[in-house]
DNA sequence: TGAAAATATTTTAAGCTTAAAATATTTTCG
DNA sequence: CGAAAATATTTTAAGCTTAAAATATTTTCA
């Protein structure tokens, strides 16, 4: 859950800036701002909805459920910790922690291959593969149910400007974080 | 942080659906879920940066921020434990553990009304206040530079289109989750 | 070879988050 | 009045999350 977010919070349309910040605000351009916002209120509003999915009807949780997504794509050798830390960008003790939890529970296995005693595969168990599969079916129909208001064209114009706003944001926010002055934009990371 | 979100996830592009989970998509629709993931993709990505910009700048989390602005929004008098709860869409306890530290720290106080000792009013102290305006002004500027590359035609467009989709989820989600059967929309509820 | 550096993961400390149980206080109503 | 219900908040147990420190192992290279 968590309908955080650096949000003059609690919106459920205008009012925005913020009482008493507006005078902070005052000749200021706010219309990205209230773009964000609603990028933030849908984002929180998707998110628990289908938190209560996962839970009420697969009892998994978000983090659990992102992670077999990612070993589901992953095929049947599995992900390094790295390349789950990596792809899901959560730190490492995160990834540690929840493959933890879905190994108790029989979801993924753990093995470390002999010519690298560091590095350890995580795999979907064939049991966890079958319930992912029956969660991304269901979650797929979850998002579309939420979205059915909006036409096929609206959908897409949509999806286009969305691309161009995270381009945008993806390159301003890795310009100001360098991380690495990294060459070619592989090394420097964790493995690979 | 956290990437995380009913994602197949790492995702900088196409490629869904995921892999494996292919099959079970097969013949499906699948572009409110391409839309949804874009959603998802710019929510993780801004709220990253800005958490990161508040803890550098500011020494402040988003949670703290994100009370902090409803407080300010509130004026002098501040709002209950209940109203911060409801206005941030978060758990009872949260917002005694926010309160807490931002109580420690003097950005704000805790004072119960004699009429009724079950309640307590929260509010910003001056110096709360000060921060706030300060971190206020500095996140409008992050976010306008995030999304700097949309002119402002397709900003109006994206917030209409958006306006949109936040209703369609909001009805949606709503009427999955009755919640309280309640008449009118206003009852049922913790205080007003 | 063998010490230093690099790599891969886990552990730790702290904070955010929720649901559910526990407390405290006020209101209702028989 | 006084018990039961309602209301407001805090506490608790569990899980997610990160950054930084600690471990374990392999690679580099003098």
């Amino acid at each position: 859950m968590s309908a955080r977010a650096s949000s003059p919070p609690g919106n459920d349309s205008a009012d925005y800036p913020p009482a008493s910040a507006a005078a902070a605000m005052a000749g200021r351009d706010v219309e990205r701002l209230r773009m964000w916002l609603r990028i933030l209120d849908i984002s929180n509003l998707v998110q628990r909805d289908i938190r209560a999915h996962l839970r009420a009807g697969f009892n998994v949780t978000l983090p659990r459920f992102d992670l077999m997504a990612a070993l589901d794509r992953a095929g049947p050798e599995g992900m390094t910790m790295g390349q789950l830390s990596r792809r899901l960008r959560v730190s490492g003790g995160n990834v540690t922690a929840v493959v933890d939890r879905l190994e108790r529970e029989g979801a993924v296995t753990r093995r470390s291959p002999p010519e690298d005693r560091r590095t350890h595969f995580i795999a979907l168990t064939e049991e966890g593969r079958r319930q992912f599969l029956a969660m991304a079916e269901a979650h797929l129909g979850w998002i579309d149910g939420l979205f059915a208001g909006l036409s096929p064209s609206e959908v897409g114009t949509l999806t286009g400007l969305l691309d161009k706003a995270r381009r945008s944001a993806a390159e301003r926010a890795a310009e100001e974080a360098p991380k690495d002055g990294a060459k070619d934009g592989r090394k420097g990371g964790r493995d690979g």
